[in-house]
Formats: C-alpha cells, sequence, structure tokens
DNA sequence: GTGGTCTCCTA
DNA sequence: GTAGGAGACCACA
C-alpha cells in the first residue's frame, strides 16, 4: 500500500445488526430463509466497488476488507469479566444470516477478517494504523461511535445507510470532543448496552463539558476534588477506577496480530462474475443478479446458483441451554404504548442506549412540579395524558399496607419536570390533639377518583407505576382497576434478577444519577415521625411529585431495554400480568379462626412453662433459654457437654442438628431444648403472631407478595408469611386447622407433585426420569432401585429415603458436603452416592457442567421460557463463593422454570374458572407449588377438574414439556385437611 | 430504634 | 447442597 491507496475497512458485524433493523423483512421465495440483511450487504459492498466516487465518500477504494466479530470473549472480558454480559441473543430471524454474509463476503472476493479475542473494532482499528503508516488513507464503513475515536486527518467514516461521511467536524458536532477524546468521553458515559461501567449520572454532554474543562480524563480525575456539584464529584471520585476500567474496554487496540497483511486487502481489478453470480442466484437476489451480469459480462443464465449451507448458530452465540423465549403464544397486553422514537436508533439496543445517555442529561427541576388544587387543573392533567398516552403515577397514603393505608393524594407525571401532586386528605398540624382539620383547597376524595377512574382505565393511556402492585391494590379498594398498565419495578427485575436491586432509589441512582427526596426526610424519623397527610403541602408536592417524575423517567430509559436484551415477552408474559392477579389474591385474603388460635397458644404457654422449669431445674439455674449465647455457656461450658459445630462468629453452634446428637447420646437437657424450641417457635411465629394480622374490616388475613425479591421467579410472602406454614410435625401442622373456608364454602388445596424432578428431567434430557414419569412411577424408589440395584418391589424405607435426598441434592447442586450433612453419612459415602448417579444418569453432569460453563460465560442462566437469574459472583476468585453460586446457578433453571408454570397456571386461573360457571371460586395463596382456593361447597367437584386443567397445561403453549405434569388437589373445611 | 446473628419454619 | 421470611436476643447508636 502506498501514497494514494485509499483502504476500505467495512465493520461486517456493526453492518449485519443495522441492516437487519433498518431494512423491510425479506425471505428467499423458494424457503422462506430470511435474508434481508445479506441484501443489504450484497447492495451496499456491490456499490461502493462499482462506484464508491458517487457516494459521500467521494473516493474509489484501492484497497477493501470486510471485519468480524469472532466471538464474544476478548481481551476486554479479562480486564473486565462484565463486559458485554448484558448482551441478548439475536432475533431468530437474524441468526442464519451471520453465516451468509461471510459467505456473501467470500462471493465478492474480499478479505473476510476476524481474530479470536479481538473485536472487529480493534481489528479495524489496528488496519486504519497500517494504512496511514504506509502512507494511504482509510475509509471505515460504519456509523458506531466506538470507531469515532480513530477518525482523524488520514481516516474518515462512512455511513451507507444515510449517505454520510463523518469527518473531524462531524464528531465534534455530534460529541462535543475531537475523535482523540472520544476515549475519555465513554469512559465516562459508560455504556449500558456493552456494560462498560462509566461513572453514574454522567452523560455525553457533561462528560464533554468535563473534558473541556480539565483536558482529559486523568487529569479530570485527579482533580475530581474541585468539581461544585456534590453528586458529580462524590461520583468522579468514587467511580475513577471504574471510569480507568472503562478507558481501557473503549480504547481500541492498533495492534493486534494480523495476519492478513495490507498488501492482501488489494483490489483484484477483474471482478470473479460467475463466482458471485452463482452466490446471489442462490440468494434468490435477481436485481442484483442481473445488475452484476451486466457490469461484468456474464450471462446469469449461463451460471448454476451456488450451494450454500445455512448455519443455524449466530456468531458469539452461547451453548443453548433453551430455546429462545420469542414465539409463539399469546399476544401481549393490549394498549401496549411504544416508548419514544429516535430518528437514528436503529435497533432495539442502540434505542436503549440512546435513551440511557439521555437520561441523566436532563436536570430535575422541583420548582416545576404542581400541586393540584382544584377540580380543574386536575381535570387539564387528565386531558394531558390522554394527549400523551403516558403517564405516571403514584399514590401517597398512611401506610406501606396497601390493604390498610389510606390515601393521602396522589402524583402523576407526563414528562420529565412535568409533574403535579394532589393532596386529597391533608390535615393541620398537631396543634389539636383530635389530629387537626382538613388542609383548605383539597379536591375531594371521591371527586378526584371520578375524574381519574375513566383516565386509569382508558386504554389508551399506558399507565406507569413503580411496585404497581401497591397502588394496583390501593386503587383496587376504591372500584378502580388500572389498566394497562407498566411497572418500572418489575422491568428491572427482568433485567437483572439476581445482580441489581429494584427500589426506586437504587434504580434512579443506577439509570439516572440521582437521588431522589427520601420518605425519611419528608415524613422525619422515630419519634417525631408523622403520615404522610400530616406532612405539609409543599413539601409533600416536592417529595410526590418527584417520585411520579422518576418512575416516568425511569420508565422510558429501562423498557427500550426489554427488546434490546430479547426479554420483552418474559416481562409481557411471566411479570405483568402477576401485578393484577396477584393482587386480587391479597385483596381476598384467607380467613383465620382466632379462636383456634388462641387456644392453641394457651397450650403452648403452658406446655412451655413446665418445660422451663425442667430446663432450670437440669441445668441449675435459671437462664435466657432462648439466647443461643447463654445455652452454649451451659451446655459446653458448665456442663461441660462435647460441643459439635461452630457458628461463623465462632460462637458454639446450639442448633436443632447439634441438640439431636446430644440428645442421642442421652443428655436429657438438649432434649428438652429442642422439645422447647419447637413450642416456643410455634406459639410466638404462628399462634401469637397470627390473629394480629387480621384485618380489621374483612376479618381476614392479607398477606403481601413481593414480586420481584427472589433471584429465580419465585414470589416471596410477607406480613404475614403464609409461605411457611408448618406441616411437617404432628404439633406444627395443627396451626393449619385454623386457615379455614367461611361457612357454606371449602377450601380447595391444588399442588404439583414432584414439579422441580419432572423440570429437571426435561431440562437435562434424561431419558430413565422422563419414562418414569411417564409411567407414574415412585420416583424416588426409581431412582434407588436404578443406583443400587434393589427392586421397587419391597424396597427398604431407608434406601428409598436416601435416593430421595440424593434427588433434591442434585436440584440444589449437590455437593459430597452437603449430601453427608443431610444423610449423616461420611462424606466419602456420600462422594461415592454422587458418582453412582452420575453414571447412572449421565444427562445430569452434563446439565450440570454446560449449566455452569454458560452462567461463566453469561453472568447468568435461563429458564425454560426465558427468564434469566444473574449469578455475577460465579467468577469469583474465592473458591467457596464461587461454589456457591454454582450450586444456585444450577438450581435456578429448575427452581425458576417450575416458578414459572406456576405463575402461568395463576394468570390463567381466573378467568378459565369464570368460562366454566365457577366465578365464585377465588384464588386466595400460592406457596410455591400448590395454589389454595376457596369455593362454594357445590362448585368444588366442578372447580378441582378446571383447576387441574389448567395447572397441568401451563407450560403449554410457549413450551412443550418431555414429561407430564401431575397435580394432586382435595377440598376441605381447613387448609389442614385440603392439603 | 437499628442492624447483625442465630435459629427455624416452608417449598 | 437451592429459594425465602420472621422472631428472639444483643450490641450498637
Amino acid at each position: 500500500m502506498k501514497k494514494g491507496d485509499h483502504l476500505f475497512l467495512v465493520d461486517g458485524s456493526g453492518y449485519i445488526f443495522r441492516a437487519y433493523h433498518a431494512l423491510p423483512p425479506l425471505n428467499r421465495k423458494s424457503d422462506g430463509l430470511p435474508v434481508s440483511a445479506v441484501l443489504g450487504f450484497c447492495n451496499m459492498v456491490w456499490k461502493l466497488l462499482r462506484d464508491a466516487r458517487d457516494t459521500a465518500v467521494g473516493v474509489t477504494p484501492t484497497h477493501f476488507a470486510v471485519i468480524f466479530d469472532y466471538s464474544s470473549k476478548t481481551f476486554r472480558n479479562e480486564i473486565y469479566p462484565e463486559y458485554k454480559a448484558n448482551r441478548s441473543e439475536p432475533p431468530e430471524d437474524l441468526v442464519p444470516q451471520f453465516g451468509l454474509i461471510r459467505e456473501a463476503t467470500r462471493a465478492f472476493d474480499l478479505p473476510c477478517i476476524e481474530t479470536e479475542g479481538f473485536e472487529a473494532d480493534d481489528l479495524i482499528a489496528t488496519y486504519a494504523r497500517l494504512a496511514v503508516e504506509a502512507g494511504g488513507d482509510a475509509t471505515i464503513v460504519s456509523s458506531d461511535k466506538d470507531l469515532m475515536q480513530l477518525v482523524g486527518p488520514c481516516v474518515s467514516m462512512y455511513d451507507p445507510m444515510k449517505d454520510r461521511e463523518i469527518r473531524v467536524p462531524e464528531v465534534v458536532e455530534k460529541w462535543g470532543v475531537m475523535p482523540e477524546k472520544m476515549i475519555d468521553l465513554q469512559a465516562l458515559t459508560g455504556d449500558s448496552i456493552d456494560n462498560v461501567p462509566g461513572v453514574p449520572g454522567i452523560g455525553p454532554k457533561t462528560a464533554a463539558q468535563l473534558l473541556e474543562e480539565y483536558g482529559d480524563l486523568d487529569t479530570l480525575l485527579t482533580r475530581a476534588h474541585e468539581i461544585k456539584q456534590n453528586k458529580r464529584r462524590e461520583n468522579l471520585i468514587e467511580f475513577a477506577e471504574k471510569a480507568r476500567i472503562s478507558r481501557e474496554l473503549v480504547r481500541l487496540k492498533t495492534d493486534v496480530p494480523v495476519e492478513i497483511g495490507l498488501d492482501a486487502l488489494a483490489l483484484d481489478s477483474a471482478a470473479n462474475g460467475p463466482k458471485l453470480i452463482g452466490f446471489l442466484k442462490a440468494m434468490e437476489f435477481s436485481t442484483l443478479t442481473r445488475r452484476v451480469g451486466e457490469a461484468t459480462g456474464v450471462d446469469p443464465a449461463s451460471v448454476e446458483a451456488a450451494t450454500v449451507e445455512v448455519q443455524a448458530k449466530a456468531e458469539a452465540h452461547g451453548p443453548d441451554l433453551t430455546v429462545p423465549a420469542t414465539g409463539i403464544e399469546e399476544e401481549g397486553a393490549e394498549g401496549e404504548v411504544a416508548p419514544d422514537r429516535m430518528d437514528d436508533a436503529d435497533t432495539p439496543q442502540k434505542l436503549a442506549k440512546k435513551l440511557a445517555d439521555a437520561a441523566p442529561a436532563d436536570p430535575f427541576d422541583h420548582s416545576r412540579y404542581v400541586c393540584i388544587r382544584d377540580l380543574e387543573t386536575l381535570n387539564h392533567w387528565v386531558d394531558e395524558a390522554r394527549e400523551t398516552g403516558l403517564l405516571a403515577i403514584d399514590t401517597e397514603t398512611t401506610s406501606l399496607d396497601p390493604m390498610q393505608a389510606e390515601l393521602c393524594g396522589f402524583s402523576l407525571a407526563t414528562a420529565p419536570n412535568r409533574a403535579a401532586y394532589v393532596p386529597l386528605n391533608h390535615r393541620n398540624g398537631k396543634d389539636d390533639l383530635l389530629g387537626g382539620g382538613l388542609v383548605d383547597g383539597q379536591v375531594k376524595l371521591e371527586e378526584a377518583l371520578a375524574v381519574l377512574r375513566p383516565l386509569l382505565q382508558d386504554p389508551s393511556v399506558l399507565k406507569i407505576g413503580q411496585n404497581l402492585k401497591y397502588d394496583w391494590l390501593l386503587l383496587y379498594r376504591h372500584g378502580i382497576e388500572i389498566a394497562p398498565y407498566d411497572d418500572t419495578m418489575l422491568i428491572s427485575y427482568v433485567l437483572e434478577a439476581g445482580s441489581q436491586a429494584h427500589g426506586m432509589d437504587a434504580l434512579t441512582e443506577r439509570w439516572i444519577g440521582h437521588t431522589p427526596l427520601s420518605y425519611k426526610e419528608v415524613t422525619g424519623s422515630g419519634r417525631s415521625k408523622v403520615t404522610f397527610d400530616m406532612v405539609d403541602l409543599e413539601r409533600a408536592t416536592t417529595y410526590a411529585a418527584e417520585d411520579a417524575d422518576v418512575t416516568l423517567r425511569l420508565w422510558k430509559v429501562l423498557k427500550p431495554h426489554l427488546a434490546a436484551r430479547g426479554l420483552a415477552s418474559v416481562y409481557e408474559r411471566l411479570e405483568r400480568p402477576m401485578v393484577s392477579v396477584v393482587g386480587r389474591m391479597e385483596h381476598r385474603g384467607i380467613t383465620v379462626d382466632r379462636q383456634i388460635l388462641s387456644r392453641m397458644s394457651g397450650d403452648f404457654a403452658q406446655t412451655a412453662a413446665a418445660m422451663e422449669e425442667e430446663i432450670y431445674q437440669l441445668a441449675g439455674g435459671r437462664f435466657t433459654i432462648g439466647s443461643p449465647k447463654q445455652l452454649g455457656e451451659i451446655l459446653f461450658g458448665r456442663m461441660g457437654l462435647p460441643g459439635g459445630a461452630k457458628t461463623k462468629s465462632g460462637q458454639w453452634s446450639t442448633s436443632a442438628q447439634v441438640l439431636e446428637e446430644l440428645a442421642a447420646a442421652g443428655h436429657e437437657l438438649p432434649r428438652k431444648i429442642v422439645d422447647w424450641r419447637q413450642v416456643t417457635k410455634l406459639k410466638s411465629t404462628y399462634t401469637d403472631a397470627l390473629p394480629g394480622y387480621i384485618h380489621p374490616e374483612t376479618g381476614r388475613v392479607h398477606t403481601s407478595y413481593s414480586l420481584a425479591s427472589t433471584t429465580t421467579g419465585r414470589l416471596s410472602s410477607s406480613e404475614p408469611n403464609l409461605q411457611n406454614i408448618p406441616v411437617r410435625t404432628v404439633e406444627g401442622r395443627k396451626i393449619r386447622t385454623a386457615f379455614i373456608a367461611p361457612e357454606g364454602r371449602k377450601l380447595i388445596s391444588a399442588d404439583y407433585s414432584q414439579i422441580e424432578l419432572r423440570v429437571l428431567a426435561h431440562v437435562a434430557d434424561i431419558p430413565q426420569l422422563k419414562q418414569a414419569f411417564a409411567d407414574g412411577l415412585d420416583i424416588h424408589a426409581m431412582t434407588a432401585s436404578e443406583m443400587f440395584g434393589v427392586p421397587v418391589e419391597g424396597m427398604p424405607g431407608e434406601v428409598r429415603r436416601r435416593a430421595k435426598a440424593i434427588n433434591f441434592g442434585i436440584i440444589y447442586g449437590i455437593s459430597a458436603f452437603g449430601l453427608a450433612n443431610q444423610l449423616a453419612i461420611p462424606r466419602e459415602e456420600a462422594g461415592a452416592y454422587i458418582k453412582r448417579y452420575f453414571e447412572r444418569f449421565p444427562g445430569i453432569k452434563d446439565y450440570m457442567e454446560r449449566t455452569k460453563a454458560f452462567c461463566r460465560e453469561y453472568g447468568y442462566v435461563e429458564t425454560v421460557f426465558g427468564r434469566r437469574a444473574h449469578y455475577p459472583e460465579i467468577r469469583s476468585s474465592n473458591p467457596s463463593i464461587r461454589a456457591f453460586n454454582e450450586r444456585a446457578a444450577i438450581n435456578a433453571p429448575i427452581q425458576g422454570s417450575a416458578a414459572d408454570i406456576i405463575r402461568r397456571a395463576m394468570m390463567r386461573m381466573d378467568a378459565a374458572l369464570a368460562d366454566n360457571g365457577l366465578g365464585d371460586v377465588q384464588m386466595l395463596l400460592q406457596v410455591h407449588d400448590e395454589l389454595i382456593f376457596e369455593a362454594p361447597e357445590e362448585a368444588v367437584e366442578r372447580a378441582i377438574p378446571v383447576i387441574r386443567t389448567v395447572m397441568e397445561g401451563a407450560a403449554w403453549p410457549a413450551r412443550t414439556l418431555s414429561v407430564p405434569l401431575k397435580v394432586d388437589a382435595r377440598a376441605a373445611d381447613n387448609w389442614e385437611e385440603a392439603h
């Protein structure tokens, strides 16, 4: 290569995505193979080769190469394991086109370059440098900002879609910095799509301004303490190291060892017409085939279509754990409103990125918040929401419990900084013992709701909330069913379960770089704490309006990431519908018999008191039995019993397991302690606590389910937790008799039998297990028989028990240590069992290994339905942390798929019951693999088959499991008998 | 009052 | 060995 030569470097990988999203879908006529990106690519390359002079570039290439990414793993992952950890799977109809575009490149007789461990961008940087050093010029065919750092006197970029050349002035205009400063700029802003951390709260505008002022990143970071804005200064100091790492991630390598030299990129003047035509014919691109034929003087009719192999796999595409979650089933909810479209957002990834970048740039202006105190103004806002089609809403109340809370007011937002608070029930300060009077000038609650109701139920206005189940339930109590809606907490949960928090403050910090006013600052804390209705209107407005403002901004930033990461259907089909389904369940509650519990409490108190006397006798004095510290001192100090395990703070453990061992060795006191603990546990946690949760008006207990607090997709229940009501011991089980159906009704309990083992058999594809489930066999006995060669007929209980423990162990990501513990056998023996199990069911070992490998590479694992659970610490250098995360990663697809299945059943249940004339059958509770219903006595027999059908068919049609699901269902007057 | 530790209840 | 929530105690503020 020499002076005057001009090298064209096509960013092949970048082009593929851009073309795919920019061009209308196109399928090969003969077989439907998707080819739109391939056609776009061929047209572009042909144009550049033939008449680049007529384009914005204005020069003819002498050298030409197409560069691709080799794989997702590059040296950047060494610097920062999280790099590109967010990457989503490419769309299904793009996958085959990766290979085809490489084929096309070869058909054009162009060098097709990729190097393991490097991104296309690094190769482009390297070749651009070589070209300039040789005295030539280079044009990079791409519009990716990551490449803009390379722009200079001899290097330009060319956007083929817009036919626009990007030189130094264009970079400066767009980003506010010279191209060489792009590295520092990107280091500051980060990149949420590639997962480059950057510094929170700094977007392109701020970054450019800072670089203008301080010159470069290093200077900026060393002088960060001079910055006036508090948050910005703190962030720059705190995240300085992240910024430096980011710089290394965005800095392109210009010294990649290249096998193909510059000279090999020289264009051959004589295009190989027949070869190219053969390919184009195979693709069935008739227009381009004709053009190429005319230009090369080759008659297309004389050329046979080439044989082109279609690969099913994308480049940089990890092992397939599950089928992609896109596809076949029911349509998304109605009333979906698309987020703002941006002109040059060609892909969901770029749109998501753009919105994330833009978020911190829009400063909060509390002075623009409005306090709405008359119906006319409220009506005006309602009209505004109808126009925008978007409304962020947040309610302010007197309690965290939506079943008890009184509405104090609500806030609305229709655009950033365009937010308002509508006080409804605010009271004057504490000067009056009766709580003071109503603050003047507030819209009446009923009038406000009358205005709001049609809007909140308007199918053309999307309502946005953060933890919307709370507001949904509160408004449901006022006869309003919000729809359609989105929940920013649930969006975040779908995107980042396991790796990040989903609370509003955390989300705001992370995505917007802003700290909202805290609730505490507004209502006070401790003794001086007041309910929200006592807060003066000005402060209340600032706080409440900001919450709505923040929620709207979060939605704008977060929502596009769903599509960008291929998670929209997980959100729409597994997550969002739960808000109203679970909201209804919480609203219904369940009847708990106060008398039964109170009687039990009395009995327990007597029993415990008697036990305490015996314990003091045996211990030779009084002490606090409930204090593990004191108990340990007595048992292992004063009495000199042999201590077993230690707790992590170095204390002797007094766990039930340790005490049981001592009891088995003939010691009386430990036995009594174990019994005492059981009684006091049942009393304090259940019989004493549950009545306190009976709602004063409904007379029922309304638990609260959290939709976003587990990593795997399970729900959790609290206040009270109704997912841990005792069942194992006879004594404990009695507590369930207090959960009853009202007069004339029955409780129905329906639970999945062995759902997790069935999911395991499906995902790990274990023929023996699948067969056993298909045949309806006793799965643990079958396992035992397979492992130990003992016939199922007349099998000793102990043998089956061990197999059962191993089966559970497998689901939990087995370790010899854990199994040994569980079965109270030596670790060697446990290890031998595991080995035997893996030999008998080799697919299990494969499943575990590929799940771990997948998680190590991507940072998450997926359920059968595409839900992701993140385990960033699986790459920890600490072996025990790593092992823990590996076990969790093995468990998550199993536990999570089962959770997805029951969610799907729950979402369909109300409609299925109603369709069968069972509208009076109500789903009340969920306990992971069990659903509890309340039904009129005469409806029970018809309800059970409907419930069973919905639950057993819940995976379909999204997935067809290779094992049947089985549901046992029973009805009774109370939960103990129904279960 | 708040937060950490220990223990124990569930699937 | 997985996933949770809660009560009691206790040291800290």
